[in-house]
DNA sequence: ACTCCCAACTAATACGTATTAGCAAGTGCC
DNA sequence: GGCACTTGCTAATACGTATTAGTTGGGAGT
């Protein structure tokens, strides 16, 4: 018993068939590259009209397989992007990277498939771009790359491989250049600190993240700086890192108040909510206000773009308009015959927000008071 | 002088000749296809070790232009996604559609791109799936269709030429089934009416949209219905069009309750926000509260997923469950032989929200009342 | 010694497209 | 009429992989 003949998709050579004339001709006529003004007009009609009435679609592995041109860019994620809390965080990047995407008139391939496949056959949980040996981001003309957690063994291979991608991000990698359009994280951390100091903050702490991504990085140098420029002598005490930011706590605060004598608390967001959660939770307790009992300030986006239950005084990274650079950028890269990397940075947005103010007044306890009769200060 | 040699990904050939062997044996050994145990484990070894050293990567293109599959499923939106107030309406949509792509192995392709070419090569305006004289979604394994304004001879050609798809609502062509995925309108709809009339509404207004698409059909039989099972006759002139939804004013909506006499209202919402505006606006008058002069309930979703200024009593389309029912109904049409078209009904979630009620008591003006000494009507 | 078979490989080919070299017919020019 | 040149097309090939149909060399069976 034979099988159920499979509809097979037309192809170039149907269409030649189908027009009379040769396969290499419909090639000419459908890609419309530079050698098809030698074609005649009525067979570049005779080609169009076959080709509609088959309902022919180019092949884009054979496309690319030529190494041709989908009209396909890639968005790659290093991240899982669908846990509820972080998902709002990458959209504005979604957002971005799809509506350039579709104004440079490309399609858009998400690679977001998880379960990728080893050389060996067996199922793989980490995530991947050369998931089954093999890159799959190839696919696309070239790639957007997103993500804290990067693997940096595969961004070199990229690199080694000489594949058109732009990270939305600084990312560096030891093999070579890549490109990037990053936010000014130097800048914008700095002048939070000359805003913190100009209120008078000379003990500010930098709560930052345990890994030393290039974010991170440039986050501290521009405390560094924010404090040299200020004049005011950095205490390495000040620098903290907190393995999960769940664990920020009042307590933590209060002994960092007490002990530290700091005024002012710059964090590191998450893309998660966990921080925010924290914050929520130490909120709840009112032990400690912002900015009463200390200003607090967030050297990035809170991952939720809902409403805030709080205005956080913060800078607030331009995610969609880093995005659409980022398909510029890479657009760029691909129209280019020598792709020289290309880095770009743009800036952050100060968000005045609510949570810092002047340095509390507070008892010095250390510095014996004019006492009255009672011994107790006087109000 | 010679342009920078672009390094070229190391191929089953360039392993082949470093483990001195064939290309073909090299594709069994990595591929570990069906014949791979033939193959000596000194073999296997020695390429496995050559592939390795020189970073190979299987062409994903040229993988698939073999197979045929390139395990890619695609999201084509009628609409244009990114007005913000359309964007809203669609996200859930596109985060079930992911979600489940990426849970089923596959990656996902979005048909963003709105500037098609003519197959004269001059841009056109209008989006389309046969841009440039090619069906642009055959790029993909199958494709979740998704919007209002459908454009029903594409529809058919999809159709015609076999192509697999699942639509996310349901929809009909003359030329044959489809596939789909739809919310179940008509009893959403009953239900809202049977619980209109549980409260004493007898004269209930439906406000449907202008065009009259599958969903607008469908509840309209389900306001029918649930006259029907109320034991109400149907009255014609509650059924009212309204072109542009945010022309639905105060005025109007007096004039209904004054002059047709009617108790509430159902409206169908827009996917973008004119609608909510128009009532936002309304509320803003408060001339007309609901529930207290009028019962309110929407028969779908209004666009913005973020906190609804008001709860509107309504029904709640599952709209991230229906995406990724598509996707498991596509893959399914992908797995099976013969793919029969199949289509799936989900029910909806009734929202009690507040601004449904009973009856406002409310003067008849027609009746004549004892009237006093000076002929005005007592307070 | 002869066939037969098997293990372990390779040669050849197809997939659908883009591109280049080249060919045939026509045109203009001297 | 011969030559160069143009126009409009085709033949041939390459891209990297999977697969099928062989092709070896040698060991077992008779």
């Amino acid at each position: 018993m034979a099988p159920p003949e499979r509809r097979r998709r037309s192809t170039q050579r149907d269409i030649a068939r189908h027009a009379g004339v040769s396969q290499a001709t419909v090639s000419l006529v459908i890609s419309g590259g530079a050698a098809s003004n030698q074609i005649a007009e009525s067979t570049r009609r005779a080609v169009l009209a076959a080709a509609e009435e088959l309902g022919y679609a180019a092949n884009v592995a054979a496309r690319s397989l030529k190494g041709g041109r989908n009209r396909l860019l890639g968005l790659y994620t290093f991240e899982s992007v669908f846990p509820t809390d972080q998902r709002d965080f990458y959209y504005p990047f979604l957002l971005g990277v799809a509506e350039e995407t579709a104004r440079q008139g490309y399609d858009l391939l998400l690679f977001s498939s998880d379960r990728g496949e080893s050389s060996t056959g067996t199922p793989t949980a980490e995530r991947s771009i050369y998931a089954g040996g093999a890159n799959r981001l190839k696919i696309a003309d070239g790639c957007v790359l997103l993500g804290r957690n990067v693997r940096r063994e595969e961004l070199s291979a990229l690199v080694r491989e000489d594949f058109p991608f732009v990270f939305v991000g600084r990312r560096e990698v030891d093999d070579g250049e890549l490109s990037y359009v990053a936010a000014d994280y130097v800048s914008a951390t700095g002048a939070l600190v000359a805003e913190l100091a100009r209120l008078g903050h000379r003990r500010i702490l930098y709560l930052r993240a345990l890994e030393d991504s290039e974010p991170t990085r440039d986050r501290e140098e521009g405390y560094r700086r924010g404090l040299a420029e200020a004049g005011i002598v950095p205490d390495e005490a000040l620098i903290r890192r907190l393995a999960d930011p769940a664990d920020l706590s009042v307590d933590h605060l209060e002994e960092w108040i007490g002990g530290l004598g700091i005024t002012a608390l710059l964090v590191e967001p998450t893309e998660d909510d966990r921080l925010t959660g924290a914050l929520a939770t130490m909120a709840g307790t009112e032990r400690v206000r912002f900015p009463a009992d200390c200003s607090l300030a967030l050297l990035g986006d809170p991952p939720s773009w809902t409403p805030e239950s709080r205005n956080w005084t913060r800078f607030s990274l331009p995610r969609a308009r880093m995005a659409g650079e980022a398909v510029r950028v890479l657009i760029g890269l691909l129209d280019r015959e020598s792709p020289e990397p290309r880095q770009l940075t743009v800036p952050c947005e100060f968000v005045p927000g609510d949570s810092i103010g002047p340095v509390p007044a507070r008892p010095v306890p250390a510095r014996p008071v004019p006492a009255d009769p009672d011994g107790r200060p006087t109000t």
